[in-house]
This record gives structure tokens, C-alpha cells and sequence, in this order.
RNA sequence: AGCCGAAUGGUGUAACGGUAACACUAACGACUCUGACUCGUUCAUUCUAGGUUCGAAUCCUAGUUCGGCUGCCA
């Protein structure tokens, strides 16, 4: 028996195994709360890894529960697709709960909280409300329906559920501080009257519970003993103590520990920005390859390991931080290394004609699959006079340390002969359009002239073989940030600020680049491979059949490219 | 301005008072029938200033900078 490893990994794990010693949790058990409005994306794999990652470490349980308190945002269509990318991801919760399951049971708490004398009713409007709030130097001032009885609250509590008054006429509020410097605690919200068809509980109800009275209550009846949350919520943490406080769990009271959300550099991480990219119309759905939601992620080809290891890699901790997309990128090549299968595709052809090789002669090659891993087996490609090279992989005067094909050089085709350029065939404009080539017919690989050495390697795919395939390839959808003169600060001439910075929209920094379609050519193999399959097409990158896919057009997306040292050495 | 947080290399994390570690990136080199992979080498005295201590990234004090908070959103 392996002793298991528990040594605590981030500040989140020393509070659980700190609260563990101490007694005050017995079990740990999480949730991941989504509110269903949107698809997850790679910064809500951080929570979710979190929060599935402890309960798994320390042997505990990890509830699914929708946040479904806003019925103006919500949809079914979230759930299922929520619920895909957590399997997706390799986790599978203890218990599913909506917040909806319980509207009962929370209504329930807030007439008793009304008992308590720690809630009323306010008739003041949302404008007197935010008038009355205070701002933040000055404390607020008490509503005048503050300290009605609680006969007075219940009943008008009540008939607010009946649906005896207007919507945003009346609210329940807490009873806790209007003077306190934490404005959360200023007498918060916990209901609202809402007529809103709900996407579960229909139009059961016309009053709709907020999150800072729900979700720590829930946790509590849940038997929550962490509630994991971003850094923004900090703030809500008394607030949170006080509501599972005066709701009488006070047992093993569940315990808010908050931590930094995850940020990635040029990519959008807000749900609201990703809907307007989806509704404008700049990207094709929420599956589109250049979104950051999983279900974009996993059509273009990343591993859900990959996602796995990236969110490990990155850590925990509670200082706001911004990774680079490199690491991603590491971690998605990481896990395609030993899985994806090698195969051959030329990107941007160009023809290569063989002067010494005859008309109609057509040798088959055996190809590996995988250079590292034979068990995947080996695959046959034919070879005849014309084939096709990427045309970046010639040059008529190449610069120093280019050791790829030019004219009088030799490079080996992979997996087949060395060959050198003889002659190179322009069209009126100037263009390469063709090179004749002659092929050394002793160095076949593997066979008695193959150890000549040369010092490139190019891929190629026959004009026999090639198939015409759509390749998708992708950059960043946003452009770095420029030092824009609106997000400057107006200020007069004594340099005292009279404007807010206004922020220049992210849709005029979208990248007009961020999808470029192009026709490839591709051996067999890759065009007629399922859909999903992810091949490292050889020196190009790593790529992973779309399901636009036809029968006659095969779609690859380029999932990431690899290390390329001598593009990098070529710009300079 | 009030409250709540946070500051360690280019980036992200670690070090739990004992002399800054790991990963990514970058550069250079080795290897290579993928300029990939792999393997080497190089890159910080921890925001500042004081203090406590034999010893401080860790503790204390005062600053500085950054982030969050005034929804009937979550």
C-alpha cells in the first residue's frame, strides 16, 4: 500500500488539512457552483479543478450545483452543456443540485430569519435604496420600513411570494449595518420580486432569492465544508458567516476561502465579452477554435489532460496574476507528443518534379506512426515522379544556417530518398512554381545509401496520394494591448483627474488574422481518418479533424504548431 | 477617501526564521531521417525604508504600488 501523499500543495490545502486537524471539518466535501448562462470556459476549469482536485486529495465529495437564482439569464441549454465539459474534463460529482431544488427550504430560513428580527421588507425603491446605501467614506441611513414588526414583515414577506406586488416594488432585506464600512453588510438583499419564467421551476414562484443569501445557506444544507470561491468574494466573507450564522448552522459551519482567478494573456475571460463575440457574429458559436470554452478548446483539439495539467501547473494562490499562453500551448503539446500519430501535409505546395525517375514508376514506402511508440504501428505511402514540398522549405538564396532545399542542395525526403535541386522553374511573374529535382535512387531509408547524411529532413506528400484537405490555422483573437490615448484619464491643466479612463471597446483589438483558411494537401491517412482523430502533421504542428468535415473535403484544425528554432532565428 | 486583499526572476508558483527551488519562456550548445522530442548550460539577493534576531522572502513598524467593493447580477 502506497501511503497516500497529502503534503499541502497551495494555501487553500494548509486551511483544509489546518480545519481537518482542528476538528472543525470532518469530511471535506466541495462544490462547483456555474450559474447556467454560459459555457464554461479555461478560467472555470481552474475552479473546477480546484474544487474536484481537494475533494479527490483528501478523500471527500464534490457536489455539481447550478446557481439558478437569476432566471433572466438562465438556460437549459448551460446545464447539459455544463455538465459535458466537467465529464469531458475527467470529473464526476457526488451530488447535482440547482439552487432552485431548495427555494423552498430558503423561503422557509427567510421566514424565520423575519422571526429572528434580522430581515424585513423594504418599500423603499432601488433608487432610494442606492441613495440611502451611503458611499463608501459615508455610512448609509436606515430605511424608514427598517424596524417594522415582525408580524408586519412576515405578512407583507409573504404576500410578496403571493405575487400580491409589482416587480421591484418591495424587497427582504437583512437587518445588519447600515453604518458598517464593508457596504456588503448594509443590509443586503436577500429577495426580490421577479416574474420571470424559470427554466425548472416555471412560474412556481415570482419572488427569486440572491446569491448572498442563497449560495452560503445552500452550502450549509449541503454540508459544504469549503466553499472555494475567486477573490472578488472576499469581500462578501462576513457576509457569508453572518447569513450561515443567523440560518442555525452552526455546527460545522462551512468555511469561504478565496482565491485568484485565472487570466491568460489576449484572451477574453468574461462570459458577458464571449456571448457578444457569439452574438456579433465575430466568431461562429461558442465552439468556435478561437474561444477560450472548453467545448472550443476540445473541438480544436486539446487533450482534456492537457487542460488538466495546465491548471496544475499554474497554482494557486491569492495574488492576482496573468499567465502566458506559451504554458498552455506547452502543456497541449505535452500531452499530444506520445498520442497523436505522425502523418504527412503540405501546407502551401510546391511542385517537385523528379528528372530521373521514371514515368509511372511508383515505389510504397512504410511509414511509422510514431517515432517514439511502434505499437502504433505503420503506415504505406507511394512515391512517384511528381510530389509536392511546403514551399518555405525552399530557397533560391538562402541565408546562412538554412538547411533545407535550394538550388544545387540535397535534402532527404522523409521516410524516403535524397534528392537535389537540379533546376527551378519560374512562371512570368517571376515565381517559383516547380522544381525539377534528381533523386539519388542508393538512399532509400533503410536501404545501403541511406546513411549518407544531409543536413535537412522535409516532409512531402506524392501527387498519387494527395488529398485535398481544408486547414484552419489560428492565432490569438485579440491583439496585444497598445498603449491607446482614450484609456488615458482626462485631466484638466493642473493635471487633477476629470474623467474616468475610458477603456477602448476589446471588439476594436479583435485580431483580423485570428482565422486563416488555406487548402492542403495530405496523405490518406489524414483525410480519411474519424472525426476527432488528432495526427502531428510532420514539422507543421499538431491538428485535429473538424466535424464541418466532408467526405470530399476532410477539415483539420491546427490544434497548436510546434517549436519552430529556425522561424524565430529567421526573423532577426 | 473608507473597508478588504495582494506584492518573490520575462511569466506562474515554491520555500511555514537557517541562507531563494520547480515549471514555462528566452539564449547558447549536444543529438536528430520532424530545425520537433530529448539532453546539457546560462538568466532573481524576494516592492521600499527602518527594526527584532547569531540568522529574515518569512516576524514587527512605516511607506509605495496594484486589485476588489457603493446591482432588486452571480
Amino acid at each position: 500500500m502506497e501511503a497516500i501523499e497529502k503534503k499541502a500543495s497551495n494555501f487553500i490545502e494548509d486551511f483544509v488539512e489546518e480545519d481537518l486537524a482542528s476538528g472543525r471539518t470532518e469530511k471535506v466535501h466541495t462544490r462547483f457552483p456555474p450559474e447556467p448562462n454560459g459555457y464554461l470556459h479555461i478560467g472555470h476549469a481552474k475552479a473546477l479543478c480546484i474544487d474536484f482536485g481537494i475533494a479527490k486529495k483528501y478523500n471527500g465529495k464534490c457536489n455539481l450545483r447550478f446557481d439558478d437564482t437569476n432566471p433572466t439569464k438562465e438556460d437549459t441549454e448551460f446545464v447539459n452543456a455544463i455538465q459535458t465539459d466537467i465529464r469531458w474534463l475527467g470529473y464526476e460529482w457526488e451530488n447535482m443540485y440547482y439552487a432552485s431544488d431548495f427555494f423552498g427550504r430558503l423561503y422557509e430560513i427567510a421566514e424565520d430569519m423575519i422571526k429572528k428580527g434580522v430581515a424585513y421588507v423594504d418599500d423603499q425603491t432601488a433608487e432610494e435604496m442606492r441613495m440611502n446605501r451611503g458611499t463608501l467614506t459615508t455610512p448609509g441611513t436606515n430605511s424608514p420600513y427598517r424596524d417594522r414588526s415582525v408580524e408586519e414583515n412576515l405578512d407583507l414577506f409573504r404576500r410578496m411570494k403571493a405575487g400580491e406586488f409589482a416587480d421591484g416594488s418591495r424587497v427582504l432585506r437583512a437587518k445588519i449595518d447600515m453604518s458598517s464600512p464593508n457596504v456588503l453588510m448594509r443590509d443586503p438583499t436577500m429577495y426580490r420580486i421577479l416574474r420571470c419564467h424559470h427554466h425548472r421551476t416555471g412560474d412556481d414562484w415570482c419572488i427569486y432569492p440572491m446569491y448572498d443569501f442563497q449560495h452560503p445557506i445552500q452550502d450549509a444544507i449541503e454540508g459544504i465544508s469549503h466553499s472555494l470561491c475567486s477573490l472578488e468574494y472576499e469581500i462578501h466573507r462576513p457576509l457569508y458567516d453572518w447569513m450561515v450564522e443567523q440560518a442555525g448552522f452552526t455546527a460545522h459551519p462551512p468555511r469561504q476561502i478565496e482565491f485568484a482567478r485565472l487570466n491568460i494573456e489576449g484572451t477574453i475571460m468574461s462570459k458577458r465579452y464571449l456571448r457578444r463575440l457569439v452574438e456579433e457574429g465575430h466568431v461562429s458559436g461558442w465552439d468556435d477554435p478561437r474561444m477560450p470554452t472548453l467545448v472550443a478548446m476540445r473541438r480544436r483539439g486539446y487533450p482534456a489532460a492537457a487542460v488538466r495539467g495546465f491548471i496544475e501547473k499554474v497554482g494557486v494562490a491569492k495574488a492576482d496574476s496573468t499567465v502566458e499562453p506559451a504554458l498552455l500551448e506547452h502543456c497541449v503539446r505535452d500531452s499530444l507528443g506520445d498520442i497523436a500519430a505522425r502523418a504527412m501535409a503540405v501546407l502551401n505546395p510546391l511542385k517537385v518534379t523528379l528528372s530521373n525517375w521514371n514515368e509511372g514508376d511508383v515505389d510504397t514506402l512504410t511509414m511509422e506512426n510514431h517515432p517514439d511508440h511502434p505499437e502504433m504501428g505503420e503506415r504505406q505511402v507511394r512515391f512517384g515522379k511528381t510530389l509536392y514540398i511546403e514551399q518555405e522549405d525552399f530557397m533560391e538564396e538562402p541565408p546562412k544556417k538554412f538547411f533545407r532545399l535550394a538550388p544545387g542542395r540535397e535534402v532527404r525526403l522523409k521516410g524516403a530518398y535524397i534528392i537535389k535541386c537540379e533546376e527551378v522553374v519560374k512562371d512570368e511573374n517571376g515565381n517559383v512554381v516547380e522544381l525539377i529535382c534528381s533523386v539519388d535512387l542508393t538512399s532509400k531509408s533503410g536501404g545501403e545509401g541511406a546513411n549518407r547524411k544531409v543536413k535537412g529532413t522535409l516532409h512531402w506528400v506524392s501527387e498519387l496520394d494527395a488529398k485535398e484537405i481544408e486547414v484552419r490555422l489560428y492565432e490569438p483573437i485579440l491583439l496585444e494591448e497598445t498603449e491607446d490615448a482614450s484609456a488615458e484619464a482626462e485631466t484638466d491643466e493642473n493635471g487633477e483627474e476629470t474623467a474616468a479612463p475610458v477603456k477602448a471597446d476589446f471588439i476594436d483589438r479583435l485580431n483580423p488574422n485570428s482565422l486563416k483558411v488555406i487548402r492542403a494537401l495530405a496523405e490518406p491517412a489524414i483525410a480519411d481518418a474519424e472525426v476527432g482523430t488528432k495526427f502531428q502533421f510532420l514539422r507543421m504542428g499538431y491538428f485535429c479533424k473538424d466535424p464541418d468535415s466532408t467526405d470530399a473535403l476532410p477539415v483539420y484544425n491546427r490544434t497548436v504548431g510546434l517549436k519552430d528554432t529556425w522561424a524565430k532565428q529567421a526573423k532577426k
